[in-house]
DNA sequence: CATGAAAAGCCTCACCT
DNA sequence: AGGTGAGGCTTTTCATG
């Protein structure tokens, strides 16, 4: 991963259709050189597919949160249902701490959203968290990130 | 929207680069009709792009977490500050409720995890959330989670 | 919306630096 | 590891029905 991959990764994550001549040409670098490097981050997993972004809102489903499920013993939602049964998650994390799982849902509207939340209240007490907007999300990952990393711990303390 | 742009949707979603041809094949129709069709839901917003999809872990981020802000007056993250400087932050939602935003955070390690949440908490109260595992993210948008309304409000109540 | 043809652009290979 | 050039092919986009 240097700095070539870095810069054709955030290229592809802003456009994922681009041609190897043209992201060569943005890259400096020739086409077949591109692809190969394409290739490589293809198969190792670094990059692992391309999308089509959908805007939820402009698809039917402007209604946004996030639910905190703490389980009940035994009717965890993971455990007892498949997540085809609830469409409307579009992200499952599971957490440390007090609550067990994270999700992500979208609904059409507020009636949509209450009828969701009593069928996932079944499964788990729930902590839940409307998005009122979203100023940004599925940002790029880049190397910045890697970078940023500006208050170290105390000497002496063990991190990982 | 009809279902045969659920359909066409349904496999951008899943491999944003197919081409006209073969994603005509794919929903049995012409491909200057799927052509005409996919323009059409990116000139309406539906579709607002496509991106290549990189697993964070493989990148070189594999600690992610959630973080609850509730500001301190004046100090609101995105008032005082651009997100620019916060590279591990690839998701800002403004929320309801006692939290005003919810952030999701990609780190390199625990130790810049750590530094990360020092630096947030100069701006605001935190919650957080360390992600164990993600079942799933991103999980294309679809016809079924506007279908699925199971539970209706009571007879009489008023909703949205 | 389907068909068919023409033109453009793309990928890839072999070869070389 | 990367560049070049040519070959062959797919894709796109018209026209027309």
């Amino acid at each position: 991963m240097d700095q070539t991959d870095w810069r054709i990764l955030a290229e592809l994550q802003q456009d994922g259709r681009l041609s190897f001549n043209e992201l060569a040409r943005r890259v400096t670098l020739s086409a077949p050189a591109v692809a190969e490097r394409v290739r490589r981050l293809e198969r190792d997993g670094v990059i692992d597919g391309y999308r089509a972004t959908v805007n939820p809102g402009k698809a039917g489903l402007p209604f946004t949160a996030f639910v905190q499920m703490r389980c009940m013993l035994g009717r965890c939602l993971l455990k007892t249902t498949a997540a085809d049964e609830f469409p409307e998650i579009v992200e499952i994390h599971r957490l440390s701490g007090r609550a067990c799982t994270m999700l992500k849902v979208r609904a059409a509207s507020m009636a949509h959203f209450e009828g969701l939340v009593e069928r996932l209240g079944e499964h788990a007490e729930l902590d839940t968290h409307v998005v009122l907007s979203t100023p940004f999300e599925g940002r790029p990952v880049s190397a910045d990130a890697i970078r940023a990393r500006p208050v170290t711990p105390s000497e002496g303390w063990t991190t990982s």
